[in-house]
RNA sequence: GGCGGCGUAGCUCAGUGGUAGAGCAGGGGAAUCAUAAUCCCUUGGUCGGUGGUUCAAAUCCGCCCGUCGCUACCA
């Protein structure tokens, strides 16, 4: 039975439409959830929408549509991205589905059966215009003294019933678990500031709201409806069938290896989440994964300085594997990186375009020319052959250990190695000068290229799925032979090969 | 304010006690199979400052400066 793996991205908040650190985070997961595919396992990865919540009540009102028409729209566009990204999803859960709504109540019904929600009063700081609260220390005091929000608007006590999950129970097991788990949270950083927060001392979680509507309804208390978190999060485990598991083929994919997350909201994955389910008497998921965040030509992304990056435009300009490329490898996965056009132009055409590209176009022409286009025979390798050939064969298992800490730069950057290592090799054998003292020689060089030339292809294919596929094609791999195990064996001689063309072009910028 | 991260070549960064590294950018050369792509060599840093520990510190400790993050219910 093959072994199994679960992967998640967060579900997207449907207040408004799509952008490049969404697309990040996607594109980011496929790679994941494409190694593990291609290592042999069996893959759920799981994407989808958030729909609840006042900010989408409110963004629909504003466009005088009903919340649950303005979500629709608004999710029929993530996905819309998704499928444009070539994202290889398995589900695409949508928050205001029933069988997400039948989770959420059977997972609340279950927590407080067990006794962690109570039903108190949340108080605070209230700004009618803002309709939010505000903390002690975000305010001002203005001459007359009342409070003032950081908006300027003015701001009230108020006392509202809520339910209560009661997270201070939790602090010590919280504590005891991330101990034992060590690696539950990545990057590092993000561990550091999450048990310092906890060791401060964890309140209550206030976990329904009565002041709008557009929610999942609290059991047996229609006037509450779901604070938003608790309702996302769940997202997770409904698309596992959740609470009907005894009868859910999906159910052993629980609990999930990882949840990848942006950095923002790492907190609500490392801490409610497990606390949530713990209380329910549920398995705990393995790992939480925390990104960086995209500027944008050494400033942030914001929609009122016009810098908003739409990873469709992007694609649209420049192919949709260059920018997945530039995304995972500019950067080291789980710091903030910058998006700039010139860095965006510069990888695509000194790494695809010169260092990969036209590697394979200049192995690939010679095979054709000079070898009747045919695989040749391994012949009777040397010293330089196999020192190439044995560091490309390693690169499985580097990747594996890479990819399981989301290392997805570093990945990157070792199979480079290779193919610099190969461009060296290939000009220090100088098969155009073999190909007139020594043919069995050319042959014998040629032959390591291209199977050289598969691995890197091979290991490749998470990263640049389209790209890699015409690759393979083109290095007669045929699509039963393009798994990890499958590097072991060896293409036979005399095989075929398609004329090849160009895989990545230079990007030449208009005048 | 408290806690934590970072500060290494023009740029982006790797390097955690023992003669300063990579990629890109710059300079010189070789080759001509190839998408004028590639390969080889090379310029360049008193490793933020300062005091200390040590035979020896970018690497450990103190202080200072700069910068960034977290500091709860507004995704």
């Amino acid at each position: 039975m093959k072994p199994h793996y679960m992967i998640t991205t967060p579900i997207y908040y449907v207040n408004g439409a799509p952008h490049v650190g969404h697309a990040y985070t996607s594109i980011a997961a496929d790679v994941l959830a494409r190694f593990k595919r291609l290592d042999g396992y069996d893959v759920f990865f799981l994407t989808g929408t958030d729909e609840h919540g006042q900010k989408v009540e409110q963004a629909a009102q504003d466009k005088g549509q009903s919340a649950q028409n303005f979500a629709t729209m608004v999710s029929a566009q993530f996905r819309n991205m998704a499928d444009q990204l070539n994202i290889s999803y398995n589900d695409f859960i949508r928050t205001t589905e029933e069988r997400h709504v039948k989770s959420c109540q059977a997972l609340w019904q279950k927590i407080a059966d067990a006794g962690h929600i109570y039903l108190g009063a949340y108080e605070g700081w209230y700004s009618l215009r803002d309709e939010c609260y505000y903390g002690e220390d975000e305010l001002t005091t203005a001459e007359d003294g009342s409070k003032i929000a950081p908006t300027g608007a003015e701001v009230k006590w108020l006392k509202e019933p809520s339910y209560f999950f009661k997270l201070s129970a939790w602090q010590d097991k919280l504590l005891e678990f991330y101990e034992q788990h060590p690696h539950f949270i990545g990057p590092e950083s993000r561990r550091n500031e999450l048990l310092s927060f906890i060791k401060s001392g964890l309140r209550d979680l206030s976990v329904s709201r009565t002041s709008f509507k557009w929610g999942i309804p609290v059991p047996g208390d229609d006037d509450h409806v779901m604070y938003v978190w608790f309702d996302a999060l769940t997202n997770y485990i409904s698309a596992l069938g959740y609470p009907n598991i005894e009868n859910s083929d999906l159910w052993r994919f629980w609990p999930a290896d990882l949840h990848l997350v942006g950095k923002e909201i790492s907190r609500f994955h490392a801490l409610y989440w497990p606390a949530f389910l713990m209380a329910a008497g549920l398995e705990v998921p393995k790992r939480i994964y925390s990104h960086g965040w995209w500027t944008v030509e050494g400033e942030k992304m914001s929609k009122s300085v016009g810098n908003v990056i739409e990873p469709l435009k992007l694609v649209e300009e420049f192919g949709l594997d260059p920018v997945r490329f530039f995304l995972l490898r500019e950067v080291p996965f789980g710091g903030d990186g910058d998006y700039s056009r010139q860095a965006l132009i510069n990888r695509m055409n000194n790494e695809l375009a010169n260092d990969l590209g036209n590697l394979a176009q200049r192995t690939l022409s010679q095979v054709m020319r000079n070898c009747e286009g045919k695989l040749p025979e391994i012949g009777q390798r040397n010293q330089d052959d196999e020192a190439l050939l044995s560091k490309a064969i390693l690169l499985p298992i580097l990747l594996r250990e890479q990819m399981d800490r989301q290392a997805l730069h570093e990945s990157l950057e070792t199979i480079w190695k290779i193919i610099r290592a190969s461009n060296a090799y290939i000009d220090h054998q100088a098969p155009w000068t073999l190909k007139k003292t020594d043919l069995e020689r050319m042959n014998v060089v040629l032959r390591v290229l291209v199977d050289t030339l598969r691995i890197i292809a091979t290991c490749l294919q998470p990263f640049m799925p389209g790209a890699m596929d015409k690759l393979l094609t083109q290095l007669g791999v045929t699509e039963s032979e393009r798994q990890l195990s499958d590097l072991e064996t060896l293409i036979p001689a005399g095989r075929e090969l398609p004329a090849p063309s160009g895989i990545f072009p230079r990007f030449i910028e208009a005048e």
